[in-house]
DNA sequence: GTTAGCATGTAAGGAGTTACATGATTTT
DNA sequence: AAAATCATGTAACTCCTTACATGCTAAC
């Protein structure tokens, strides 16, 4: 028992029932929208996870109200345990590759409200060495090429250097803002960190929102 | 046989091997930096593509030099054969999702030289389409959502949604490119129609140098 | 009263990855 | 002669999708 469902989805759903209990269909709507832009889960795979995480005790069925009828409900509604939130902590506190792949990173960016500030940081650095690697590795790779590309293939490579080159840019602009707002002495306790972060993010896109002098 | 390995390996291999034959090592390099900034195969996959290829007699192995070891062979060189050329023009005539979906799209674009003007359009304008499906879907959603998210959310939010919006602006100037050289009366042979397409792109590229004068 | 959307599930399978195993060849 | 990297391959597994099956509930 306790088989650990590496997937992503089990942060995804452990994450959203930890804000709110919710039922199998409006979950994943939640999560189609939370992460619409990057990717997209289906019911063949939230609840086969859903029957996973309730055997391993991670999620129970809440209590439906009580005039409803018994024996009849066509609503499951789940909800995390003591060892769900356990689990939901464990996961949020790994900064390693699970957390800044391409897959992953999303997910662990939307529940970066729960995640400690230090891990947040190793988390976005982690991230943005992968990415400049993979610029590196593009890079080099292209430059010991010397047969040149049709127009199409050079268009492709801008476009995701481009694209890749943009994020990295996004990335350290959070990161400033993260070492700028967890850098005031003040302020260790929940609720004051909170605002704190508020602030950061509110000025750092300020500062995306102005056209940039590139390079 | 001819099992049709659905995949995206398959185009990927044999729009390679058309414009040189590779052996399998070298063939993941390429592939590696061609699409390196959306994704990375694995040995593991590329070997048994290899050899289903093989079987069903879409590449075969070149003949080694003459001066070579017999006997002896460490890099097996592949090539394309004449089913393999018309294996490849059938993926690159399908304009559908399989063709425009975000696994796909990448190396679809990536042998455009090697796809006719019809089907590139619609493959562009099919992603387009894809992507302003996504750009509604979140943003209806979002609409409709009561409770105000957290600052990482809306920030996830919003990076996703610039993205995606870029993307689509991308989209559009290729698009208008593909119209403009197309719409030129002359040049319905290859080569006339190669240096229109090169004409067209440069143009495309130049205009998004351009600060925009966004929204 | 029938379409459309809500709600839950399952079986089969696809498209890859990871980790391992092995050996040749080049570089230091 | 050791280390790196080139080169080929396989077995087991993962995570998720597709397609199907079923029934409830609200709107028109």
């Amino acid at each position: 028992m306790t088989g650990s469902r590496g997937g992503v989805l089990e942060l995804a759903v452990l994450g959203s029932l930890h804000e709110t209990p919710l039922h199998g269909y409006e979950l994943r709507k939640r999560l189609n929208t939370l992460l619409g832009m990057f990717r997209a889960f289906s019911y063949g795979s939230l609840y086969p996870c859903l029957r996973g995480l309730l055997n391993d005790g991670l999620i129970v069925e809440e209590e439906p109200p009580a005039e409803t009828v018994l024996g009849r409900r066509s609503k499951i509604v789940y909800k995390l345990t003591a060892e769900g939130k356990e689990r939901l902590q464990e996961l949020l506190t790994q900064a390693g590759p699970s957390a800044w792949e391409d897959e992953s990173f999303g997910i662990h960016f939307a529940f970066f409200r729960h995640t400690e500030a230090e891990v947040r940081l190793r988390i976005l650095e982690g991230r943005r060495s992968r990415l400049e690697e993979r610029l590196e590795g593009v890079r080099t790779a292209l430059a010991r090429t010397r047969e040149r590309l049709d127009s199409y293939t050079l268009e492709l490579q801008r476009h995701g250097l481009e694209s890749v080159e943009r994020e990295v840019r996004w990335l350290n602009e959070l990161i400033d803002s993260e070492r700028r707002s967890t850098a005031t002495p003040r302020a260790e306790e929940e609720g004051a960190a909170d605002s704190d972060q508020q602030q950061a993010l509110q000025e750092a896109s300020e500062r995306a929102e102005r056209p940039e002098s590139d390079k």
